[in-house]
DNA sequence: AGCACGCCGACT
DNA sequence: GTCGGCGTGCTC
C-alpha cells in the first residue's frame, strides 16, 4: 500500500552549474532518500538528448520555480565530499559574476580535465610488484615442489631494485600463473609506485646565495601571516628570484604551501630545476606540457598538501591547496597572466583575492612593473613597493645608444653603426643578440611591375613569405600558400621580398659575418623544447656568436656573455593599435636589453629608430623605467584609462559584416538604455584588423571611472543580452579588464 | 558546447 | 532512391 501522502518529505532540489556556455543554472531533484548534498559536488546529470552530463552542485533547495514536472532526477552523485569547497568555490563565484562568465566555465577551468570527465580522486600511479617480508624471510627449500615459485623468488631477491613492473617480471620468464600463485601466497605484493613530485636529492641542498642588504630587506618586508600585495620592483639582474626562494623558505619552514605563478614561455625545465636543486621538498609543475594524469596527479599533490611548492602558468590559481601561506605573481606585468577568450580572467588579480581570501601575502615581482600594479602602490598604498636597484655580483647596468635612421642609412634593416659594432663585439671574443619582432624572410611579397602584394585571404593583413620552405603564411589564422611563381595580377616574374624577417636578416648577417656561428631563436626555428634547449646550450658555451630572434629570446633567459643588444624595427610599437601599445613596446625594450651584460662586462644597447626624439626614449634611456611610467600614468589620467578608468570590451564577429555591425548596435542600445552617469558607452568601431580568419570583429568600448559603476551595468546587460535573436547565432563576447583592445 | 531535427544537393 | 552538408533550436 502507498504510504500516506502527506508524510511524503518534500521533494529536495538542486541547482546545478554544467559546463557550457549558458548564463544559467539548471535544476535538478535529489532521489527520495534523505541524503545532505554539499555546495560543490560532482554529480552527473540527463541534459538535453544527453546524459551522463558532469556538473557542480551550486546549491540545495526546498522548491522550484519551474514546472515541476520539468525538472529531471540527477542520475549519480560522483563525491562524498565537495571537490570545489573554501577559497576556490569563492574565487570561482566572485570571477564568474566580476568577468561575466557562465559558472559552469568557470567552474571547469578550475578542475583537471578528469575530473571533469568523471575521475575519482585517487592519485594514479603505475602499478609494481614488490617482495614482501614473508619472501624475504623465507627459506627457499621449503618451496621445492614449486620450483618456479622458488626460482622467481630467488631471482627477484638477487636484484638490486625491490620494484619490479609487469613487462620486467615478464622479462625474467616469470609466467602471470606464477605471480599469481606468489601473490596468492603472500610472497609479493602488488603496489602502486605514485608518480610523485620528485624531490632533488642527488645533489645537496644548494647554498642559499648570500643576499645583498637590498636583498634582504626585500626578503624580511614581506610578513607572512597576514594579507598583503607586495610590489617587487627589482630591475633584471638584482635578484628577485633569490628573494623569492628566501620568502618561501620561511614559508616551508611554518610547513605551508606556496604558489607560483609565472608567464606561459618562461615555463622551461629549467625554471622548475631550479626550484628542484634549491628545495628539498615536493615541487608540481603545473604547464601545457603535461599529460591529463599529470596534471591531474599535481593537482592532487597540492590538494592533499603532499607538494609544498607548486609552479604553474595562468590556471594554476585555481589550484587547490590544503594549507597555503603565499603566492608569488613572476613577471606580473606579462599579459599572457590574462586569458585571451573563452572565460578571460587575469590570474594576478585573481591572485590578489585569492590571498585577501586566505589572509596570506602575496609578492607580484617585475623588472617592468604594469602601469596598474605600479598605480596601486603608489596612490592608493594598496601594494608595498619594494626596490630592488642594484644589480648582484656588481653587474653594470646597460648603455643605451639611438640611432637616428633619418641620418643613417640602412641596408637590410641594418644601419652602418650597428653593423661596426656587432663587428668590434664579435672581435672581443662576445655575443651578440639582434632582437627583431618579425618571424618570415619578409613581412611582403610584393610584384615589382604592378605592385600587387601577397594579401591573406582571410583577414585583413600582408602575407609573409617563408624562402625556405617557398610558402606564404598568414601570421594571424595560419594560413599558408605555395608562393606563386609569377605575379597573380600581371604575370610578371619579378616578385620580390619587401621588409626583414629574422630568416632574412639571418641571411644577410651570414654573409657579413661568415665566421661566427649565427643562431636564429623563433618559432618557426625551435620547434619544440628540445631543439631551444640544443640552441641554448650552444649560446652558454659563451662562445662569439650571433643571436638573432623575436620575443622568444627576450624572456626568462639569461645569457651572461652577450655584451650588445641590437634592437630592430622597434618603431612599429610606437604607433598605437592601442592605448596599451607603448607600456608594451617600453616593456619589451626592458625585457631585451636585460639580456645583455650580466657579468661584470657593461652591455651596449642600439636602438635604431625613425624618431628619436619620441618620449619613451627619451625617458627610458635617459631616466629610468619609473619615470617613463609616471608620464604614462598623467596620460591615462587625462583619458581616464586603466588604471584611472575601468573598461569592458564588447566584441562581435560575423562573416558577413552587416550581422556583426547589427549585433554590436543590438549590444549598444542595451548599453545605453541601462547606462547609469558614471558610465560612458563609446562608439562601436572595428577591430585594428576588421577580417581576421573569415571573420568580420567589431568592437565596443565601455568605460567607468567606478568599478562598482561598470560591474552594474554589465551585471544589468548580460542577462539582456542573451535573449537578443540578433546575438543568437554570431560570435560575441565581453572582455572586463580587457588587456588587448585593438 | 553538444546534439538532433530538418531540408536540399550529388552519389552507390 | 539515400548519405551528408550545416542552419536552427533546445537544454532543468
Amino acid at each position: 500500500m502507498l504510504k500516506n501522502p502527506s508524510k511524503e518529505t518534500p521533494k529536495q532540489y538542486i541547482e546545478v552549474a554544467l559546463n557550457c556556455p549558458l548564463r544559467q543554472v539548471f535544476d535538478y531533484t535529489l532521489p527520495a532518500a534523505p541524503c545532505a548534498i554539499k555546495p560543490g559536488t560532482r554529480v552527473s546529470v540527463p541534459f538535453g538528448k544527453r546524459t551522463k552530463v558532469i556538473g557542480i552542485v551550486l546549491n540545495t533547495k526546498n522548491s522550484t520555480t519551474l514546472d515541476p514536472q520539468k525538472v529531471k532526477p540527477v542520475e549519480e552523485i560522483l563525491d562524498q565530499k565537495p571537490i570545489i569547497y573554501g577559497d576556490i568555490f569563492a574565487l570561482c563565484t566572485w570571477a564568474s559574476q566580476y568577468y561575466q562568465h557562465p559558472i559552469g566555465e568557470v567552474l571547469a577551468t578550475a578542475l583537471p580535465k578528469l575530473l571533469r570527465a568523471g575521475h575519482s580522486l585517487e592519485i594514479t600511479g603505475k602499478n609494481y610488484y614488490q617482495l614482501t617480508k614473508e619472501a624475504k624471510q623465507l627459506n627457499l627449500h621449503l618451496l621445492s615442489r614449486k620450483p618456479a615459485q622458488a626460482k622467481a623468488i630467488e631471482l627477484l631477491l638477487s636484484q638490486e631494485n625491490s620494484l619490479f613492473s609487469k613487462p620486467e617480471l615478464k622479462a625474467f620468464n616469470i609466467t602471470s600463473s606464477t605471480l599469481n600463485n606468489l601473490v596468492n601466497a603472500g610472497y609479493i605484493r602488488f603496489n602502486k609506485k605514485l608518480d610523485l613530485p620528485s624531490i632533488d636529492s642527488s645533489s645537496t641542498a644548494q647554498k642559499k646565495l648570500s643576499l645583498n642588504s637590498e636583498q634582504q630587506l626585500a626578503a624580511n618586508t614581506v610578513a607572512l601571516n597576514f594579507f598583503q600585495s607586495y610590489l617587487l620592483d627589482g630591475i633584471t639582474g638584482s635578484g628577485k628570484t633569490e628573494v623569492y626562494f628566501q620568502i618561501i623558505d620561511r614559508v616551508i619552514e611554518n610547513n605551508r604551501q606556496c604558489l607560483v605563478l609565472i608567464p606561459e614561455i618562461s615555463l622551461t625545465p629549467q625554471t622548475i630545476s631550479r626550484f628542484q636543486k634549491r628545495f628539498h621538498v615536493p615541487i608540481a609543475a603545473l604547464h601545457s606540457g603535461l599529460s591529463d594524469k599529470e596534471r591531474l596527479n599535481a593537482w592532487l599533490f597540492a590538494k592533499n598538501n603532499y607538494a609544498k611548492i607548486i609552479i604553474g602558468t595562468r590556471s594554476a590559481i585555481f589550484t587547490p591547496f590544503e594549507n597555503l601561506g603565499l603566492i608569488i605573481v613572476d613577471e606580473e606585468h606579462d599579459s599572457s597572466f590574462k586569458q585571451q577568450e573563452g572565460f578571460r580572467y587575469h590570474a594576478r588579480d585573481l591572485a590578489i583575492l585569492r590571498a585577501k581570501n586566505n589572509n596570506i601575502p602575496v609578492v607580484l615581482g617585475s623588472a617592468t612593473v604594469s602601469i596598474e600594479s605600479y598605480h596601486n602602490s603608489q596612490n592608493s598604498n594598496k601594494y608595498k613597493l619594494i626596490h630592488l636597484t642594484q644589480r648582484a655580483g656588481n653587474a653594470k647596468p646597460p648603455t643605451f645608444k639611438l640611432i637616428d635612421l633619418n641620418e643613417h642609412r640602412t641596408e637590410n634593416c641594418l644601419s652602418q653603426i650597428a653593423i661596426k659594432q656587432i663587428e668590434k663585439h664579435l672581435t672581443k671574443q662576445e655575443q651578440v643578440l639582434i632582437f627583431i619582432n618579425r618571424r618570415g624572410y619578409s613581412p611582403i611579397l610584393f610584384c615589382q611591375s604592378c605592385r600587387w602584394q601577397a594579401r591573406c585571404p582571410r583577414c585583413d593583413c600582408n602575407l609573409v613569405w617563408h624562402k625556405q620552405r617557398n610558402q606564404l603564411a598568414c601570421h594571424h589564422c595560419g594560413k599558408q600558400i605555395s608562393t606563386p611563381p609569377h605575379c597573380p595580377e600581371c604575370s610578371s616574374t619579378s616578385l620580390a621580398p619587401l621588409g626583414q624577417g629574422t630568416q632574412r636578416l639571418a641571411e644577410y648577417l651570414e654573409t657579413l659575418f661568415p665566421l661566427y656561428p649565427l643562431i636564429r631563436i623563433d618559432r618557426d626555428s625551435v620547434k619544440n623544447k628540445n631543439q631551444l634547449e640544443q640552441q641554448l646550450a650552444i649560446i652558454h658555451q659563451n662562445k662569439p656568436c650571433l643571436l638573432i630572434g623575436t620575443q622568444m629570446l627576450a624572456k626568462g633567459h639569461h645569457f651572461p656573455n652577450v655584451t650588445l643588444v641590437v634592437i630592430l624595427d622597434i618603431d612599429q610599437g610606437l604607433i598605437h593599435p592601442d592605448f596599451r601599445a607603448l607600456e608594451k613596446t617600453a616593456q619589451l625594450i626592458m625585457q631585451v636589453a636585460g639580456r645583455a651584460g650580466r657579468a661584470e662586462k657593461a652591455g651596449t644597447v642600439l636602438l635604431q629608430t625613425l624618431q628619436p626624439q619620441h618620449y619613451l626614449f627619451k625617458t627610458l634611456i635617459t631616466q629610468h623605467y619609473q619615470s617613463f611610467l609616471a608620464l604614462l600614468s598623467s596620460e591615462r589620467e587625462t583619458c581616464l584609462l586603466p588604471p584611472f578608468g575601468y573598461l569592458a570590451l564588447f566584441r562581435a564577429e560575423a562573416k558577413n559584416p552587416s550581422d556583426a555591425f547589427n549585433a554590436i548596435k543590438q549590444i549598444k542600445d542595451i548599453l545605453e538604455q541601462q547606462a547609469n552617469q558614471y558610465t560612458t558607452v563609446y562608439d562601436a568601431i572595428p577591430a585594428s584588423m576588421q577580417r581576421k580568419a573569415g571573420f568580420f570583429r567589431v568592437q565596443l568600448l565601455t568605460q567607468s571611472p567606478a568599478r562598482l559603476a561598470l560591474q552594474k551595468l554589465l551585471a544589468d546587460c548580460l542577462p539582456l543580452l542573451g535573449k537578443l535573436p540578433a546575438l543568437k547565432n554570431i560570435r560575441w563576447s565581453v572582455d572586463v579588464d580587457p588587456v588587448d583592445v585593438g
